[in-house]
DNA sequence: CTTGACTTTCTACAGAATGTCGAATAACAT
DNA sequence: ATGTTATTCGACATTCTGTAGAAAGTCAAG
């Protein structure tokens, strides 16, 4: 026997072929594996029996759903960019806040000031709000 | 040739086994390869070299220093708990950022809260001195 | 110096995840 | 029916992690 699967301490990271088709399928929408080929490959050799395997895995994951219709096989993302952001995401803290709570939030401040300095004005008021929810929501002990 | 590194696009994560032995690295300082092994196998069945292998791994990956002085070997973690956790979480941050940094905030503070609600004062106040930092700091704009 | 116990390294396999495709099969239009 | 395109299958390669036996190295006791 190996490992327990990856997903139980981390989360569910993709591959780089795999986060690219979906970053096509997020900006792209429902596409027939074709226009994911075309889309994907860019100059690069890459076989389109590549792309459809990956798309199938996808899908097989949840990720990716595939709509048969009329024509082609259509696939298109399961989830929102965000709310695939936000299931990762959780699975990842979750796993790195089992392992150590401080320093987690510096590095995530950090990041986030040097990303999206806007965020953190937002990230103030959820924190309020959350805090807010505890207080009141469970009264217990 | 396969995918990239995870490490390219996820962070460092560890495999359970490898976990576990930081963890024990970090409550217990150096440690010699069968102290670990002690510490780590309770009960259950698992070989010395086993760990002695994975140990290995580690510090091929720089998260463990072996240190031959006098006796044994001593294994120590190369970075605290605590940075550790910073570094993998940057680089996590990074990735998930790239993807979506909405959404992104909102499961933190969940995670956050669920696992550690004193920590949200804490990061309160973080995110105010990075505020007042990157206002100060750059009077560009 | 030889033996034996213990330490450390080497080598190897297994299973999962991901990238990569060719071949086979299914569908469809002509 | 036939050729083209779409889908699915089956396979192999590489890397990572868990697993551990075999081999080599160390060292103290005789």
């Amino acid at each position: 026997m190996a490992r327990k699967s990856r997903i139980e301490t981390y989360g569910s990271p993709l591959g780089p072929l795999e986060l690219e088709i979906m970053e096509f399928l997020w900006a792209s929408g429902a596409s027939s594996g074709r226009d994911v080929f075309s889309g994907i490959k860019a100059g690069r050799e890459i076989a389109l029996t590549t792309v459809l395997t990956v798309l199938e895995r996808l899908a097989n994951k949840g990720l990716v759903e595939k709509q048969k219709g009329a024509g082609l096989i259509a696939f298109s993302p399961a989830l929102s960019k965000e709310e695939f952001a936000r299931t990762v995401s959780r699975d990842v803290f979750k796993g790195i806040l089992g392992i150590s709570a401080s320093g987690l939030c510096a590095s995530f401040v950090d990041a986030l000031a040097a990303s999206d300095p806007e965020e953190l004005e937002r990230l103030s008021e959820l924190i309020e709000s959350k805090k807010k929810e505890l207080g009141s929501g469970e009264g217990k002990k």
